[in-house]
RNA sequence: GGCGCGGUAGCCAAGUGGUAAGGCAAGGGUCUGCAAAACCCUUAUACGUCGGUUCAAUUCCGACCCGCGCCU
């Protein structure tokens, strides 16, 4: 794939003001900077962007949420250094945000950075949104909320009903889901009811696969222990520099029971607040349950395909140049 | 100094004269429209030390060490 892309282009450096993007490219490049939480993706990203005239796309579940700043590590306004920053900001808390939506959203989003001949660099945690992005999802219903109302009501005077009902309509997904696993199962069944075909032969007609893109998909791997300490230190960083007082903000707007807040830092902000935590225990959790968040972004990203692994943190200069030189080929302008 | 209680894996903790639950933490994994979610799996050369009794001690006895509490 972009390993063709050594292909020398006619004009070397990238001297500002020169268009990265070549016209003739067999595709327009896409780049995307992956990574567990604190592992330095935002800072990647904007050296990316500076110095390739690019434009940042978010993949953060959490950052697309208005108001939703402190825990979610947003970069604030003043420290982008004028590098436009898309799909951070696009909803109200209470709005259900979807990974088809944000792929379909993420899609316009580059194609428009790409036909002003920019350079559209991908950053964010959410390995799912990026999957449904560049891999796409199967092409079936969404989401139906009544549906999954009287599912879940179904489920809940009988534990396990959901699944049985699965294997009945489609043994191969039943087996594949875990009993347990709720979530899944409404989904799945969902499709099956709405489609009124078994979902796993919905899922052989393949995935609506980004096209027309080459992509260079970096993954920021640092050294477990230190990644920790950072979790550590960042969750203690927000605590102490307004997360409570940022919940406090958004419930005042009338916001309670919705989905941001259940996101890691503002569960736990917020039990602190209802006084179901104190402020040690709060922060505790808030740590412990980012770290293991972050080993399953881990977990996630070792089994995503083609990935160009950055052994440390996006923000430390070595892995920055390693990263420059790998776009450098990979947009054909190296010597 | 005396008395009492305790010392089991990284932490908490049950328990038995025949080599020992569980929980937490940790690690690994799954993921096709709520994914910072939900779910699954796995783990240990662990019974303070030294002796004694016994076929056999983590379990009983003794001494010692350490911790906690109380007393003088």
């Amino acid at each position: 794939m972009y390993n063709e892309t050594h292909v020398p282009h006619s004009h070397t450096q990238t001297a500002a003001g020169v268009h990265p993007v070549a016209p003739d490219a067999p595709g327009a490049p896409l780049v995307s900077v992956a990574g567990p939480t604190g592992s330095g993706k935002s800072e990647l990203a904007l050296e990316l962007a500076a110095r390739f005239s690019g434009e940042i796309v978010n993949c953060d579940s959490l950052q697309v949420y208005r108001h939703f700043d402190i825990g979610s590590a947003k970069l604030p306004e003043a420290a982008r250094r004028g590098v436009p920053h898309h799909l951070i900001d696009i909803l109200d808390p209470g709005q259900i945000f979807t990974a088809g939506e944000y792929a379909r959203l993420a899609r316009e989003t580059i194609a428009d950075i790409s036909a002003h001949g920019r350079l559209p660099i991908v950053a964010g945690g959410t390995g799912f949104y990026l999957r449904a992005l560049l891999d796409g999802l199967f092409e079936g219903p969404s989401r139906d909320q009544s549906l999954r109302d009287r599912l879940a009501a179904r489920e809940q005077r009988r534990r396990g009903s959901l699944h049985r009902l699965l294997s009945r309509f489609d043994s191969e997904a039943a087996a594949k889901i875990h009993p347990n696993d709720v979530p899944k199962v409404t989904r799945a069944l969902e499709v099956c009811l709405l489609a009124r075909r078994p979902v796993t032969e919905l899922y052989r007609q393949g995935r609506d696969r980004l096209q027309g893109y080459r992509v260079l998909k970096f993954g920021l791997m640092p050294d477990r222990e230190a990644l920790n300490q950072r979790i550590d230190a960042r969750c203690r960083g927000m605590f102490e520099g307004g997360l409570v007082e940022e919940v406090r903000a958004i419930q005042a707007m009338g916001y309670e029971a919705v989905k941001p807040f259940e996101a890691l830092g503002y569960a736990q902000a917020l039990q602190l607040i209802r006084g179901e935590l104190n402020a040690r225990d709060a922060l505790f959790y808030a740590q412990r349950n980012t770290r293991r968040y972050a080993k399953r972004q881990i977990t996630w990203l070792r089994r995503e395909a083609a990935i160009e692994w950055l052994r440390g943190f996006g923000d430390d200069p070595e892995i920055q140049s390693q990263a420059n030189r790998l776009v450098l080929e990979f947009l054909g302008l190296s010597t």
